[in-house]
RNA sequence: UGUCGUAUGGUGUAAUGGUAGCACAACAGGUUUUGGUUCUGUUUGUCGAGGUUCGAAUCCUCGUACGACAACCA
């Protein structure tokens, strides 16, 4: 144990399984799962859920399994599931076992045969609808099913049909007999099985009728050994129906022992993000972003090609905490998370965005210096590398002003500023193109002002970071804003779409950011970045994060901005422009 | 009009009947060859009304607000 004074407090989950390792309940065993249904790629929200899953298991001595709720073949794929185990090792998770719902067809097959020979489940025949419009409303109770009191033989009959090739889809259910008239709807006789005719990417076309969710979640737990079995806050009314089927299952033994109990806390919501796994698959297909791993995406591909760091994502979620209130957070509590880790790991480099041209006129034509770039100023072992010096030089457009108020600390007629690790220079003037757009800056050095001469320590405002025309590389620079325009997509979304009765893409249309993605094609970075790889960090000073794209080749370098520095500049400007 | 859940600064989260603390954000200042980092300081909070208690964010009562639940999805 790392020994730190200060001590963390634990979170109610933590808690819950101190005490239960307290009492000695399962006999000191703690057992979590992951359990994603293989039916889209993971996002951050699901990172939330990993971390507590794996977590508690990590802290406690446990075992974490990975467990495939892939009980609708006909929303699921292996493609999923290969993605799901990536992101999960990416994020620095390792599973005990791979476990798979359907691994338990029979079982659960099994028990349903059991619970219809008991009189506990009965096969109903109405259509969809009819079962729907009986099981009443939150507040008026249900009505009981004509097909409710069938005999056991029949159902028995019946529910083998619905496994062969004679089942028709819709044609029946099985459902629990519980209690129509229940203040819980998912009491009110739920149904168990449904039939359905897609071929399963496990088990092929070997069953015909799949439980649902509530029938295979808790049993699933239970075949396993699972102790602690950790969810999101919207199944807290399913935990009468979990707790009952485990009950029906263990037929009243041990009734405390060995039990999994289900613990819900509160899901991730982020500010400008949209979490909800049907509409990202919307704005996948209908291509409001390029694909899953699109770096606006939430995704952990898409977080992961942005250039965020599992190290970050976790630093963010141990922040937020585990709760039971249903919280809106800040995704600026994110970016910050990022740009501390970052800001400790990321290598400094200089790359130019917008570049404009800086002339030194008492420069010799042909002369180089090798200078040298402290690779991290927080971090001296990161250690340093060798940067190109010449007469022209690309510059930020931004860090030239031709008439700049007094609190402008760069390059400006008559001040002098700071070239990054090099020479002190004084700006003379500039060459404006017939519109009045700067073509080109004019400058001049100041000798023996370079960074360990003798007159570097003169002082100056400020510091502007540059690359050599001469040694520049040409690369690709993509700045990420907001996909959102408002802060809680979802709802918003949600209530567009009902209030101007307009379709859910219709409503996400109106309130994307459609200037999230901006390409800079001719950007310039330093020759040290010649060989970077994707997914490396750099920090290019003075700007921002940045990480090396996925589709980045040597001849064409890529790169994302993570995220941008924090700028106090650009804030103050905004005040006074107010 | 039901059941369940939740209310602590702008946001999130601690305090487990005994000094309302932390992070982010904001603001002010110092340091700085990144208007970054870092350091120092400041502002802002217990949903309301009663009750129990020497003492209540915490326990009780009644309100109020917000959220979840009516898929043959998970």
């Amino acid at each position: 144990m790392v020994d730190n004074n200060k001590k963390k407090s634990l979170n109610f989950i933590e808690e819950l399984v101190e005490k239960d390792l307290r009492e000695g309940k399962n006999g000191g065993r703690v057992q979590t799962r992951f359990p994603p249904e293989p039916n889209g790629y993971l996002h951050i929200g699901h990172a939330k859920a990993i971390c507590i899953d794996f977590g508690i298991a990590q802290k406690y001595n446990g075992v974490c399994n990975l467990r495939f709720d892939d009980t609708n073949p006909t929303k699921e794929d292996v493609e999923y599931v290969d993605a799901i185990k990536e992101d999960i090792q990416w994020l620095g998770y390792q599973w005990e076992n791979v476990f798979y719902a359907s691994d338990y067809f029979q079982q659960l097959w099994d028990f349903a045969i059991d619970l219809i020979k008991e009189g506990k489940a009965y096969i109903d025949q109405q259509s969809q609808d009819d079962i729907a419009a009986q099981k009443g409303t939150p507040t008026k109770p249900g009505v009981e099913s004509p097909y409710r009191n069938r005999p056991i033989n029949e159902n028995l009959e019946l529910f083998e049909l619905m496994n062969s090739d004679h089942a028709k889809e819709g044609s029946m259910v099985l459902r629990a007999k519980i209690d129509m008239s229940s203040p819980n709807m998912h009491l009110r006789d739920p149904i168990l099985y449904r039939i359905v005719k897609t071929p399963h990417h496990r088990t092929g076309d070997k069953w015909k009728s799949y439980p649902m969710y509530d029938f295979a979640h808790g049993q699933s737990d239970f075949f396993e050994g699972v102790t602690h079995s950790l969810c999101t806050l919207e199944f807290v009314s399913h935990r009468p129906l979990y707790e009952l089927l485990v009950d029906w299952l263990k037929k009243g033994q041990d009734l405390d022992d060995n039990r999994p109990v289900q613990t819900e806390f509160n899901k991730l919501n982020l500010s400008y993000t949209l979490l909800s796994k049907r509409n990202l698959l919307t704005l996948v297909k209908e291509g409001l972003v390029n694909g899953w791993d699109d770096p606006r995406m939430p995704t952990l591909r898409g977080i992961r090609r942005r250039g965020f760091t599992p190290r970050s994502i976790k630093m963010f979620i141990d922040r937020i905490g585990y709760t039971r209130y249903d919280a809106l957070n800040d995704i600026a509590l994110l970016e910050s998370a990022v740009r501390e880790d970052l800001n400790a790991t990321a290598t400094r480099v200089s790359a130019v965005i917008d570049p404009i041209k800086l002339i030194i006129k008492n420069y010799p034509e042909d002369l180089i210096e090798n200078l040298e770039a402290i690779n991290n100023p927080g971090d001296p072992s990161a250690g340093s590398h060798n940067i190109s010096f010449s007469r022209e030089l690309w510059i930020e457009r931004d860090d030239f002003l031709e008439d700049a108020p007094k609190n402008y600390f760069r390059l400006t007629p008559g001040r002098k500023t700071r070239l990054k690790n090099s020479y002190i220079v004084l700006c003379t003037g500039c060459k404006k193109d017939k519109d009045g757009l700067v073509e080109e800056v004019y400058c001049e050095y100041i000798p023996q002002t370079r960074t360990g001469q003798k007159n570097s320590n003169i002082k100056v405002k400020g510091t502007i970071h540059w690359v050599s025309v001469k040694h520049a590389i040409t690369a690709e620079v993509r700045l990420y804003g907001r996909l959102w325009q408002v802060e809680n997509p979802y709802d918003e979304i949600n209530k567009l779409s009902q209030e101007e009765n307009i379709s859910i893409l219709e409503a996400m249309k109106r309130i994307i950011n459609t200037d999230s993605l901006q390409i800079r094609e001719k950007c310039y970075v330093e020759e040290y970045l010649a060989d970077t790889k994707p997914f490396d960090h750099f920090q290019f000073q003075r700007i921002g994060y940045f990480s090396t794209d996925q589709d980045s080749t040597s001849n064409k370098l890529v790169f994302n901005r993570t995220v941008s520095l924090r700028d106090t500049w650009s804030k103050l400007k905004e005040k006074k422009n107010r």
